[in-house]
RNA sequence: GGGCGCUUAGCUCAGCUGGUUCAGAGCGUCUGCCUUACAAGCAGAGGGUCGGCGGUUCGAAUCCGUCAGCGCCCA
């Protein structure tokens, strides 16, 4: 065997056995199922450091549940993620010089495909590096048949009962994309930009009476009477249709009833009053701007007023807006400001700090539009699915995310899942094309949209309407838009298992519901509440027993990974640098759940190094030769103390599983390796230079080795199987990846207490070496102070580790002695030549200094009567304890005082 | 503006149903070692008045209040 392990070859080797062997394929049978569905990434993209994050938590709940037998099944997939990847396309079409319009839907979607089979799986491919366990037979994509069908019946059947509905709304409309986005979709972002004053003239200038009242303000130029508006974005002043004050406004009042002209623009608007308008918020005067802003909106409607669509689609002024026409927005606004300026119509302008929603997507700011757009009413579902979460049937790590989740149902809006795009699922809605034509789809009545499956199917709907019995197929025209992504992987749990076409096949019978989900919290409103209103919808059930949030993964300096600021790691280079168990433990070691990661390549080193570490210890145990020889009795404290060790770390592990503390199951798993198992237990059997090793002894050793390997294989899969195939002769297709945990139920906690005792008194003798530079190949003989000695067996361990010549029940130590306290025993050191006799007293004093302060620390508690009256009698039994050590340790550390200073 | 969370060693975090010599872990740092499995290693050591203040209690990192700083979500 080399000196170090090499992952390259290994992990490839390991992986494509596991794959040829079929082991992480799964059908139903009798076992308790373990099912983890993939949160589906995007199926253009390629691996991030979040994906490696969240893939290995959910390969390790895998390949841990296997190992319980249970039959795991973890299914693979991707998303068609339809803006980000129809950009992309419409990106590359560019670069060909070809424009998404030049194209029909069906030829752009031959290119989407055609994008879609070039990149498709390549991330797939890269978590096999990583040594995902993913059943890839199963491997699905939201748009393929079975997923589609599933989006396409679950449209059909919400419409049927009423859940899905078209209407004419405020929107968030992407002028990049030109498509509509759900409110889950928009990210506000603080923005320093200005609050404009524009001057409103007042059209009745003779009727103005000022009220007189207290507070009142009028404003007044040699141009008359005006009313002073105060807004962000006075590009929208072509869209103004009222002013509105608040009827409690004194400032105002004296502007009822008129009417104001807007700047610029020369429109007439009336005053209106309405108590949504705040008071203090500039004037008190809000321009009501009905087509563009959502609160102007519910105003226009409440008022019954008119709404101007000044912008087109892709954000510039149109023809309704009568100026600036075919200006951008933002060019918009930077114009009119100059020239209200330069007409006296500006009063002043302000800085003023807001929050702008951006595009999700495109990080374009968004701009509110009204158009008509598909919803869901989500009322109905935010009941069925807040109850599952607050009584904890499904539980969420950590479970402040409960809050969030809560917050979230308890003011529900509706969603808006139509979009214009055409990658995605298109909307199985038809309209008759000669009302089309005659009335426009906006006022296509509710009643007469056929929405069905198929155009067949809308066909012989729309038949049965009177009047329609002769329409053709030609007759109907389908719905332009498509739909949301996450309309389609809400569904994912259940169509997965084709659980919506076939509610009660094998599959989804046995799979459903599924274990665990591992995702980020930034997704929880957009797919994991989803998930759940959709498993209890189509399965009267939860999608997951339990949600596992990750954090981000930052670099060291605690910035989000970005493209931009090039501090995101190619996962893949990591791996061929570290191997993949390596970054698999790099990533996980600290990422307690729900905690962001601070990621540092220093985390995979100590990863690889971990590795090299197991690797070693098994060399040396393989390099062993084996005798026919009696077990020593160093070796046979060594092995019963080390089994003793192993269960109760079983346990600890099995308990952090229960818990989700991943990572610190993976750190109680190293510890056992490194401290544990390496340093001590290994160094207490270890035979002497070219001596063999007992039988026994031997074979004890291998099934640790073995229980370790299996404890660790969740984690580091590849080294695990390496190993574990080389402790003895596998048959073809075995593998750990299937060998059970074993317990052996050896529970000693006597055992475990003395033989750490005993390690206490062999860093005691080491510390001593090495602070009177005492090498280990010269023997030293230890006394121990007391009535009675350590047992024969501890001491064989202890002469071997420290090289001692002799192990001496004493009275009282020797003159000349280096000693140290293990619990209220001292132990000493005969030195003669090395003793430093200040040195040695200064040492004593100083432990005599705490000990005596301890001392008083815990007199004081004993002497306060409260404390002896009102704690629990074995707290005041244990510090009585404290008082008779601490009393004997005192009276040990004075004697040696004594004895130096003679 | 509403809600949630965080502040413990140089760094990242655990501990928080109050009481074991309770102030911990990993990494880093320092010291000594190329000891015949591993220098990607071994053996040791140092390091924090648990964000500030106040309160409850016999007893507070842990419970309550308050202030400060940081972060996230929603509007």
């Amino acid at each position: 065997m080399d000196t170090k392990y090499n992952p390259t070859d290994i992990e490839a080797k390991w992986y494509k056995y596991w794959l040829d062997n079929k082991l992480f394929h799964s059908e139903p049978d009798g076992r308790e199922p373990f099912t983890v569905v993939i949160p589906p990434p995007n199926v253009t993209g390629v691996l991030h450091m979040g994906h490696v994050l969240n893939e290995t938590i959910q390969d390790i709940l895998v390949r841990r549940a296997r190992q319980e037998g249970k039959n795991a099944c973890w299914v693979p997939g991707t998303d068609h993620a339809s803006i980000a990847t129809e950009a992309k396309v419409i990106k590359r079409l560019a670069e060909q010089g070809i424009r998404k319009s030049d194209l029909t839907r069906e030829e752009f979607l031959k290119h989407a495909w055609a994008w879609t089979d070039e990149h498709g799986g390549i991330i797939l491919k890269q978590l096999r590096t990583l040594g995902c366990s993913c059943d890839w037979d199963r491997t699905a994509f939201t748009m393929d048949e079975t997923r589609s069908r599933a989006v396409i019946d679950v449209f059909c059947d919400l419409y049927r009962k009423g859940l899905i509905y078209r209407g004419l709304r405020m929107v968030n409309w992407d002028p990049e994309r030109q498509t509509a986005l759900s409110d889950e979709e928009v990210i506000y972002h603080d923005e320093h930009s200005h609050l404009y004053y524009l001057k409103y003239y007042v059209q009745e200038q003779n009727e103005v009476v000022p009220t007189g009242e207290e507070g009142e303000i009028v404003h007044k130029d040699d141009k008359g009477y005006y009313a002073i508006v105060a807004t962000t974005r006075p590009e929208t002043i072509m869209g103004d249709v009222a002013m509105c004050i608040n009827p409690k406004d004194p400032k105002n009042h004296w502007l009822r009833g008129k009417h104001v002209i807007v700047p610029k623009v020369g429109r007439v608007i009336p005053v209106i009053e309405d108590r949504y308008v705040e008071i203090d918020f500039g004037t008190g005067c809000l321009k009501v701007t009905p087509a563009h802003d959502v609160n102007d909106y519910a105003l226009g409607q409440k008022y019954n007023l008119e709404a101007i669509d000044i912008f087109t689609p892709d954000a510039h002024l149109s023809e309704a807006a009568g100026l600036y026409v075919g200006m951008d927005r933002f060019e918009c606004r930077g114009q009119i400001v100059k020239d209200l300026h330069a007409e006296g119509l500006l009063e002043k302008v302000e800085d003023y700090d807001n929050k702008v929603g951006y595009s999700e997507r495109t990080n374009v700011p968004i701009e509110p539009r009204l158009s008509l757009q598909w919803f869901i009413r989500m009322q109905h579902f935010a009941d069925i699915a807040l109850p599952p979460v607050m009584n904890d049937d499904i539980v969420f790590y950590p479970t402040k995310y409960k809050n969030t989740y809560r917050n979230w149902l308890e003011n529900i809006k509706d969603w808006c899942i139509s979009r214009q795009l055409w990658w995605g699922h298109r909307i199985p809605a038809y309209y008759i094309k000669s009302i089309l034509d005659q009335t426009g789809a906006e006022a296509y009545p509710e009643d007469k949209i056929m929405v069905a499956p198929t155009l067949e199917e809308a066909l012989a709907a729309a038949r049965k309407l009177p009047g329609y019995e002769q329409l053709t197929a030609d007759d109907l025209t389908q719905d332009e838009g498509a739909l949301d992504t996450w309309f389609s992987s809400w569904l994912w749990p259940i169509s997965l298992f084709d659980g919506i076409a076939h509610p009660d096949n094998k599959e989804i019978q046995y799979y459903y519901p599924t274990a665990d989900l591992v995702t980020g919290p930034d997704i929880i409103f957009f797919w994991v509440a989803r998930m759940i209103m959709a498993g209890y919808e189509y399965q009267h059930n939860m999608p997951f027993k339990h949600v596992y949030f990750t954090g981000i993964v930052r670099d060291k300096l605690g910035r989000k990974m970005s493209k931009s600021l090039g501090n995101s790691p190619d996962p893949l280079d990591l791996i061929a640098r570290f191997g993949a168990d390596g970054v698999r433990m790099g990533i996980l070691l600290s990422a307690p759940a729900g905690n962001d990661i601070l990621y540092d390549d220093a985390l995979c080193e100590q990863g690889r190094n971990f590795c090299n570490k197991i690797w070693n210890c098994f060399r040396l145990v393989k390099g062993w030769e084996v005798a026919d020889a009696q077990q020593p009795l160093y070796a046979r404290l060594a092995t019963d103390w080390f089994a003793a060790k192993l269960a109760e770390t079983d346990a600890e592990v099995a308990d952090l599983f229960a818990k989700y503390r991943l990572s610190e199951a993976l750190m109680t798993i190293y510890k056992l390796y490194t401290d544990e198992f390496s340093s001590w237990y290994l160094e207490m059997v270890k035979p002497a230079y070219g001596q063999p090793i007992d039988k026994q002894t031997y074979e004890a050793t291998l099934r640790f080795f073995d229980r370790l390997l299996r404890l660790l294989h969740p984690f580091m899969p590849f080294i695990t199987e390496e190993l574990w195939q080389n402790i003895q002769q596998r048959a073809e297709g075995e593998s750990i990846m299937v060998a059970p945990l074993l317990y052996d139920k050896c529970e000693n906690n006597a055992l475990l207490g003395k033989v750490e005792e005993m390690k206490n008194i062999i860093a005691g003798v080491r510390t001593i070496r090495l602070q009177k530079n005492i090498a280990q190949k010269e023997p030293l003989e230890l006394q121990v102070v007391a009535n009675q000695s350590l047992g024969e067996d501890v001491e064989s361990v202890i002469a071997k580790l420290c090289n001692l010549s002799a192990i001496k029940l004493v009275r009282e130590k020797a003159a000349g002695a280096a000693s140290f306290l293990s619990g209220t025993t001292e132990f000493a050191v005969p030195l003669d030549s090395f003793i430093n006799v200040e040195e040695e007293i200064t040492k004593l004093k100083a432990d005599l200094q705490y000990q005596e302060g301890f001392l008083a620390g815990v007199m004081k508690k004993l002497s306060n009567e409260r404390f002896v009256q009102n704690a629990k009698a074995e707290i005041v039994a244990l510090e009585q304890k404290k008082k008779a050590d601490a009393e004997q340790r005192i009276r040990a550390i004075k004697a040696s005082l004594e004895a130096l200073m003679k």
